[in-house]
DNA sequence: TTCAATTAAATTGCGTACAATCTAATTGAA
DNA sequence: TTCAATTAGATTGTACGCAATTTAATTGAA
């Protein structure tokens, strides 16, 4: 009995789910390059192409990202003509998120990319619906109460 | 039917991947800032709590990082007196590390870590083990051929 | 009404990640 | 043997990701 069998990386669950979200976003890298994104910067137009004029707060609780992140990344998406940003008029302190034409456009290009990405997923649906809900569970009780 | 119902965030299972690992990784954070360690730094040793002196590029290996990832880290480990590195003598490209007796001595405060953890972790055994073999498979396939 | 507490974004600082490039050491086919 | 190709690690540049702090707007209890 080892006093440290806890230690060990093939013991630890967390380490997998370290290196399968960065791979996972490193394949993306390769296919977005072409669009002109980030895998992040994508996400943020996937959650705008279903609900356009997101606050950044809304964006943040979505993606699971906090201002620090998001301001530069908005920035960063603006300056290349996908989206703009306007303070709320009711509530000043809001900045709101809306598509331009160009970035509603992106969309149509986008829709490439996910299976590709099923492709170099070797699991079968049921694996993957699995492996889905799982992580669904972990995630909430990773952030929730 | 909507053409664009691949890009919801919802139906993706990359999203949950990449939010799941970032989260994990969060939680760490606050435990190991105790020992003065990043998540990414933490990884580090317990590889070399198992096997003491590996070279750069097994360690890159094992946690699937680069030398632009791993040297800047090992080098932060090395000024903190955890580790030091050494050239090799057989074939002077290659650099080891090893622990010193600080890093070693590390090893009983971090054995408190994994069990606080697991306490956020809301999956049971069973659960686990699928998730775990699961982001393994994923994982070579994303990785491997 | 008022002002302390809260809230939303932005900013700052640090540590990853990784592609691309560079340098130096090693290898191997002609 | 030799030198082109490969290999290991370091460096450079860009983009997160987040804790902590700051700024400005809003809210709500006394």
């Amino acid at each position: 009995m080892d006093k440290y069998e806890s230690l060990k990386l093939d013991n630890q669950l967390c380490f997998p789910l370290y290196a399968a979200g960065k791979e996972v976003v490193r394949k993306y890298h390769a296919l977005l390059d072409e669009l002109g994104l980030t895998y992040t910067q994508y996400i943020t137009l996937m959650v705008l192409w279903e609900t356009d004029g997101v606050s950044v707060k809304d964006l943040g609780g979505r993606l699971l990202l906090d201002s620090g992140t998001l301001t530069p990344l908005l920035k960063s998406l603006e300056k290349k003509g996908f989206v703009t940003r306007r303070r709320g008029d009711a509530d000043e302190r809001m900045v709101f998120v809306y598509l331009t034409e160009e970035g509603l456009a992106l969309r149509d290009r986008a829709v490439g990319i996910p299976p590709r990405i099923a492709e170099c997923v070797n699991l079968t649906r049921e694996e993957a619906k699995t492996l889905y809900s799982l992580l669904n569970k972990l995630i909430s009780g990773l952030t929730g109460e």
